[in-house]
Formats: structure tokens, sequence, C-alpha cells
RNA sequence: GAGCCGCUAGCUCAGUCGGUAGAGCAUCUGCCUUUUAAGCAGGUGGCCCCGGGUUCGAGUCCCGGGCGGCUCACCA
């Protein structure tokens, strides 16, 4: 819309009268000369460090101080009583409760009447405690340093439509303290990974996230165009390639945080932008790995949690290592009446996951479908976590054969819940075999799987000046993160979840 | 993409059988100088998601659409 079709700021529909009344508000501290918006006023402290200095000091040793303070931060809830009020003030998540009295600070009490919930504001004075025992500043000063519009949402049930939190995720992480705890979490876990990887020699990198070709996954990529290239490029959908191409460069262990993008459904488990952590490291492999994922993952859940058992969604789960092995061909006989000639007789393949009920297309690899039956059969009874090893080869393009049979690969997947938390193999490192991979992946492609692996010229080249045995990991950090602050949803552990308009 | 559910005041929610649209909090006015969802009294505030239809009359019934949630499908 065009400015000159709105109306003028304070008419504008769909204020609210709350909206109005704090214009005017503004309008009246403008025309005393009080700037709403100063940037002068510098807090010496922090609520949460008061609370950790004087939250048990006696009253005697208080007075006994005098000590003064000067912090800033949101009005949260105002007990008015005429000529002294309660206010609280949210700081960076912790709250402190100042009282101003008309007659300590005649001019604050001037400026604070005109002050609503949710505005910001500094304070200074001295601590006491009230009758009920709670640390409070006795206000000597008083600044408004941010006029709020808006009225906070309802003190007491908070902001719980869901949509509301997702757009204005602001005021969410403003009066839910839970789900500001979700991403202070996120944040721990983040950096419990880059330290455990980087105390073992890893190197942090960033790969492109615009790619010709988008590689490293089968996954449907965002498209997009460059015009001063005058081409077109990819979001990419995993960075996998490029860190090959860095061990192939002499780095030996590397590792990358962060977004893949896939053009697929959004549901629980899946946002289009989502975080990942892959690592590569020469002369390992996947055996390697699953040694490295549970001292990992065990220590971080230890470290965020405290012990090796969390409970999610009303599960417990136990973190201990050793975790469960087991191959993709064991779980399918374990969790059904399959006979061991699937694997070996596409047909019976075949017939056995028509027989599941599993609608397959006709140019489905042997491979795949022994996956769909896997997913279907055996995946969600991998609650615990577990380590799937032995894929099948054709849903492996960039994974190393495994030495006694060549039909599958040397890979493993973690579960936990059911889902799929990571991806690790040995790396196929021989180019010519990487070469027919990709061949192979194309003729798929041509019979109409639009996932199936592009060939990717400049990464098999790169492969072709060697690249030392190498194994590589991926794990989906927004589910890590899920699981260990026990989110139903993707959506509760993205700051702003993708969502229409 | 399909099925189910939701959308009413700034927020959280009621709204019966189709008959003048409600409460609590917030806000405004008054009272109140130790409150903890402070209290008391009074007031303001509505595109009932949007568009059609049925009806004397629609928040309510019917059809279509939008946005969101959950489940399923696809995917990590």
């Amino acid at each position: 819309m065009e400015k000159e079709d709105r109306p003028p700021f304070e008419t504008r529909e769909g204020r609210s009268a709350e909206f109005k009344s704090r214009l005017e508000k503004l309008a009246s501290m403008a025309a005393d000369g009080i700037d709403a918006y100063p940037n002068d006023f510098k807090p010496l402290h922090s609520a949460a460090d008061i609370n950790a200095e004087y939250g048990m000091a006696a009253v005697q040793e208080l007075e006994a101080k005098g000590v003064s303070v000067s912090i800033a931060g949101r009005i949260m809830a105002i007990r008015d009583f005429g000529k002294a009020s309660f206010i609280q003030l949210q700081d960076n998540g912790a709250r402190l409760q100042a009282y101003v009295k008309k007659d300590i600070a005649p001019g604050a009490y001037d400026v604070f009447k005109r002050c609503d919930m949710g505005d910001i504001v500094g304070v200074t004075g001295r601590l006491f405690r009230t009758k009920t025992n709670e640390l409070t500043v006795e206000v000597q000063t008083f600044r408004l340093l941010a006029k709020g519009l808006h009225p906070l949402p309802e003190k007491w049930h908070g902001l719980t439509d869901v949509e509301a939190r997702y757009r204005q995720r602001y005021l969410d992480l403003m009066v839910n303290p839970e789900v500001r705890d979700v991403f202070l979490k996120r944040c721990a876990i983040v950096k419990y990974i880059r330290d455990f990887l980087s105390s073992r020699g890893y190197i942090e990198v960033e790969t492109p996230m615009l790619q010709p070709i988008p590689g490293g996954a089968a996954a449907k990529p965002f498209k997009t165009f460059h015009n001063a290239l005058g081409c077109e490029l990819y979001m990419r959908i995993a960075p996998e390639l490029y860190l090959k191409r860095l061990i192939v460069s002499g780095f030996n262990r590397v590792f990358e945080i962060n977004r893949n993008f896939r053009n697929e459904g959004i549901s629980t488990q899946h946002n289009p932008e989502f975080t990942m952590l892959e690592f590569y490291e020469a002369y390992a492999t996947y055996e390697d790995l699953i040694a490295l994922t549970e001292e990992m993952i065990s220590g971080l859940v230890r470290h965020i949690h405290g012990s090796t058992k969390i409970n999610y969604q009303g599960t417990e789960l136990e973190f201990a290592s050793p975790w469960q092995r087991i191959s993709v061909k064991d779980a399918i006989l374990k969790y059904s009446n399959a006979s061991e000639d699937i694997f070996g007789d596409r047909d019976k393949a075949f017939a056995f996951a028509k027989g599941l009920g599993l609608s397959i297309p006709d140019g489905l690899s042997h491979g795949k479908a022994l996956i769909e039956i896997f997913e279907k059969v055996s995946e969600p009874r991998f609650i615990q976590p577990t380590f799937i090893t032995h894929f099948p080869l054709d849903v492996s393009p960039l994974s190393r054969k495994n030495a006694v049979d060549q039909s599958v690969v040397d890979r493993f997947e973690l579960l936990v819940m059911g889902k799929e938390i990571a991806n690790a193999f040995s790396e196929l490192n021989d180019p010519v075999d990487q070469r027919e991979r990709f061949e192979a992946q194309m003729k798929e492609r041509g019979a109409g799987d639009a996932e199936a692996h592009q060939m990717d010229e400049e990464f098999v080249r790169a492969l072709e000046h060697g690249m030392p045995p190498t194994a590589g990991e991926g794990i989906g950090i927004d589910r890590l993160v899920m699981l260990l602050t026990n989110s139903a949803s993707i959506r509760d552990v993205i700051l702003f979840p993708a969502l229409k308009r």
C-alpha cells in the first residue's frame, strides 16, 4: 500500500484505545521537554547481578551498607497506590522490583505516572526489603528510556495464541520465560558442540549457501537467480560436497553449523530452513564416528540436564553409551515377517513392500524399496538412541561400499524416538566409483526420481586429486534441541519459523 | 496436498434453540504510601477472519475463501 492511502499514524484503523492513550502521554511529555527515547542512560547493574549479590542479604545488612544501584528494564507489572507504586522491571530475563514514592522523588514520580506497562525505564536508588521481604529498589531517579505504544499480553495467561507467538516471537520471549529458556538452551547446545569439536582439532568453516548444483542430499531445492552472474543458483540442501573439497585441500578436520534449505513439506518435524551440523574427519571411519557421536551427545545431554536420562514428551530416554546397533537388514527381519530373500531379489522386495500397503513406483531401485520397508516396519520402533547401520548402496551415492557386502555401505543413522537425528558414513573417496554412482543417480533422475543426486563434475574433479579416507556426519540441530528441551514441534526451537504471508 | 479443529475487545476466553455482543486482565476516571494476578467504585473499548447464501432477523445455519494448529502424505 502507498503511504498516501493510509490514514495518519494517530488515527490509523486498528489502533487500540490503549495505543492512542499512550500517544497522548508521549505528547504530554514532549510538551514538558521530556525525551521519550533518550540513549544516554547507562545502567551500572543488572537485575540478575543484583539478585545474585543481594538476593539473600538481610535487611540490616542492606541498611548498613546502603547499596545504591542503577538498572534499566521493561515495566512488567505496576501496583499503584496513588502516591506510591511498586513496579516490576524485567532486565535481560531477570526481574527486580522498584518502589516509586512521590515524596522521595517528586520529579521522578511525575514522569513515572505517564509510564505504562511495557515501557523501558532506567532507575537509580537504594536497595531495601519490603514488609514481605522482597528485594526492592527505592527509586531516587527515574527515566523513561523507550515508550511502548502497545499494551503487553495479559499478565496471568501470557500470550498463548500459537500463531501470534510465532509471528510476534519478541512478545512470546518477553512474557513467556520458558520460551526464553528454550532458546538459551539452544545456544548452550550449539556452544557445547562447537567446543567439543574444536577441542578435538576441528576447524569451523563456512561454505556456500548459494550453489550452482545442489548436492549432498536427496531433496528438492529452492531455486534463485543471480542477476550479475546471469545464472540460476540453488539454496543449498547440504554443505557436504564443499566440506569434502576442504578435506581434499588438507584440512583434516572440518565442521560447519549452518542452515540448509529444502523445498518440501512443513510439519512439526520439518521447517524449510533448518540448522545442520556437518563434520568430516580424515583417516576415520563411520565406526569412529559412532564412538564420537556417543561421546558428544551423551556428554551434551549430561551437560544440559545433569544426567544422561531425559524425559521427552512422556518417554524416558537414556543416553548413557553404548547405544544399540542394528543393520537395516536385521531391523527389517526383526520387526516384520520378511524373508531374507527380499534383500537379494528386487521383485520379492517389491512384492513384500506392496503387501505392506506401500505404494512404490515401478522405477524405484531395490535399495530404495528396502528403505521404504525399513521406514514403515522398523523405524518407529527405535525409541532409545539406536545406530542403524549398513544402508543399501543405491540410497547412499556418497558413501563407501562395505568391504564384505558390496550391496551395502559403511553408514549409520542415529534414531531417537523413531526420528533421524544423525546420518554418517565412511566417505566414498574413489573418484571412478563416485562418477559411476552419480551416473546411476542420473539414470534414476531420468526415471522420474526428482530427488536423485545430480552429477557434480567439479566435486568429482576434487576427488580425482585424492581425498584421504574420511568419515563424515550430519546432525540435525533443531531435532536435537527438540529432544533436549522437550519440545513437540520444531517451531518451538526455531525463533522465527516459516509462516505464510 | 487431504482430513479434523480453531479464528469474538489489546490479551485470555464465554456466547444456550438463530432474537439488542459478554467476563477477567489491560486501558480511562476517582480513592488508596509496603504490593505480589494488590484492592474498591465507575467508565471506554467490537470489520464476531473475509465473501456469498438461507432467514423478518446470522457471532450462531449453509457454501466458498484466508490464516493457524494437529494428524496423514513427502521429507531431515
